[in-house]
DNA sequence: TTTTCCATGTAACTCGTTACATGATTTC
DNA sequence: GAAATCATGTAACGAGTTACATGGAAAA
């Protein structure tokens, strides 16, 4: 769908729209090069989009994409159903606190402020991302909330760790 | 890891770890059963746990799982790598956030507004599970808030969209 | 008596990734 | 002259999912 989105707004060849992703999408994708080639491939079977072969100079030939009428159509039903439905993200680095207590405070404390660092560092980058419009900074200003709320509560993790001593028993319900 | 740390306190067959993820920890992984059982089978051929088989009257035979020094050390590995890194989720939701200039804000308004409903019926059954010691606690503490952020946030995109006219362009940089 | 629960798995498949392959062109 | 950039792909692999298969036991 995004593929979609993008070339409805302009055609574009393959290199061009993974450029764009990776460099102003790169927070909200982690579409890689030979899944975009794939899926282009995929769509142009399917009949969503259709393929022109530009020639600049001696370059490697460019097939730059376009949307068509029936991309259309499945561009538009794909957003309707992304924006309406609502699938929770998995948080892999909640499995590690569920044993937290498992290791000494001390040491918990120092690998939970490692990882704080990595979330400090990835705030940095995104309050340096230049500014967009419309949707697109939304999602930008969607992402700085949610790392703040990561940091505010690894801080606040952090705090009671180094308060309480460790509680072994977790698991009883 | 989550399976390591779950037969490090406690040795279980594989029918048992399921109905305990899918019931206490089904908020922070997705694990299907073919899954699990694929799993076991692996980290017992890589000597991390053993399995004993226990029959009970005439139920079907249980293969009760436990772990061995060599699965306490990779799991203690896995903890702190899991507490020292961070990878930020993705969020699928976000894609169509991009695009959603592109549809009549009445209508956009309409669908975020499903979008939430699923959210708001998320955090009720949230606030209706068990409260847990530990650890675990923490995660569903986290949860909460992420959940709480996500609402907060789709009600102030609704807003917007009611009192803005549509701006077209979203994606120059 | 039909459904649900207990308990284990297999087979086929999809999706996506990594690593590799190619080759010209511009920049350092 | 070496490295990065432009531009497209393939091949092999892995992780995880869905759907299916089996069968007794308890609950409705």
């Amino acid at each position: 769908m995004l593929i979609l989105g993008l070339l409805r707004k302009q055609s574009m060849h393959g290199y061009q729209l993974m450029d764009l992703v990776d460099r102003v999408l790169s927070s909200c994708s982690d579409l890689k090069k030979p899944t975009a080639y794939f899926l282009l491939d995929k769509m142009e079977k399917a009949g969503w989009i259709t393929s022109a072969t530009v020639q600049e100079g001696k370059r490697p030939a460019k097939k730059v994409y376009q949307l068509t009428n029936m991309g259309e159509v499945s561009y538009q039903a794909f957003l309707r159903q992304n924006l309406a439905e609502y699938t929770q993200p998995a948080f892999p680095g909640d499995i590690g606190i569920i044993f937290v207590d498992g290791l000494e405070p001390v040491e918990a404390v120092s690998l939970l402020q490692q990882r704080k660092h990595l979330m400090a560092a990835r705030m940095e980058e995104m309050l340096q991302t230049p500014i967009h419009q419309g949707g697109a900074q939304w999602v930008l200003e969607h992402q700085r909330r949610f790392l703040e709320l990561e940091i505010n509560w690894v801080d606040e993790l952090i705090d009671r760790l180094m308060q309480h001593p460790v509680g072994i028993d977790y698991l009883r319900d």
